[in-house]
DNA sequence: AATTAGAACTAGAATGATTCTAAAATGATC
DNA sequence: GATCATTTTAGAATCATTCTAGTTCTAATT
């Protein structure tokens, strides 16, 4: 096996997180600066919201390469994907475990950490024998500044 | 204000959900087709589903038809509308208080009843002064015959 | 340093679900 | 039975995403 390239994979130094991935997994500039524009955004950006901050920010960048890097990460377990409406699909950089509010007024999407364990087979009649891998709890309301 | 006419109206009698409609709201060969066929249905039907299903089993309708029925009994109130992966939308005539709960191998969607109250300011920590209006609960997971 | 094989990037085409448009049909009220 | 609003329709348009196929880049090898 190879020596790994400290300059184009992705280092552990840099966010614990990117060292999951395997050494041909690279850490291309683009990878980088699609990660890094998710990971300091807290709004749960589309892929076309991080095609434009990435394009006017930083570097060069085409859409399609958006979607490749955001499908890249997704399915390393680097960001997860959100789908609250139907329509495009938002990116979260938050890998702690939460959920989701979503202001019907002005759209705006905010994480809400775990205060206690919840399982959904205290609350809900779930089909016997069905075995549950993952509950997805979105939140609809009004945020704080919507309901003044 | 005139009377409604009993055989285009949005009778009680057939099902009481229908009665909530206003006078203005027609009850249409089509909307009561779309009506029925979701209602007959407990696999959460997608808009082209439907489509198909009224097309060959009854009268003939176009897909922009459904489409706006769905729209109309969904904007009233008498359905709903279900997002579970990003694609298309699944309609549900269940009114009742449910979560729906997601085979990921076989793709059925079983609705699972609420066994008790469910406040999710328990669980986690939303937004000091959000108001909630609804909670998405979505369950995703194996289903009975799929775990084996 | 040049070669090579594979991975990443790209523009633009293609797809799939949905919404829009504008005209025709239908229904309700006058 | 005329009139006006609503509903229905086919087909076009839109929007988000995925695909295609050619190009560029990267890293290991010569």
């Amino acid at each position: 096996m190879p020596p790994v390239n400290p300059k184009t994979s992705y280092p552990s130094g840099l966010d614990c997180r990117l060292a999951v991935l395997g050494r041909d997994a690279r850490l291309t500039p683009h990878r980088r600066a699609v990660f890094q524009t998710l990971a300091e955004s807290t709004d749960h950006p589309t892929a076309l919201d991080l095609f434009t901050r990435i394009k006017t920010r930083s570097s060069d960048i085409s859409l399609a390469t958006v979607y490749n890097c955001l499908e890249h990460l997704t399915s390393n377990g680097l960001i997860k994907q959100v789908h609250l409406e139907r329509g495009q699909s938002r990116y979260c950089a938050n890998l702690h475990e939460h959920v989701h509010f979503h202001c019907e007024k002005c759209g705006k999407v905010t994480d809400a950490h775990p205060m206690a364990d919840f399982d959904p087979a205290t609350y809900w009649n779930l089909p016997k024998g069905a075995k549950v891998t993952r509950t997805d709890v979105a939140i609809h309301g009004l945020c704080p500044d919507c309901t003044k």
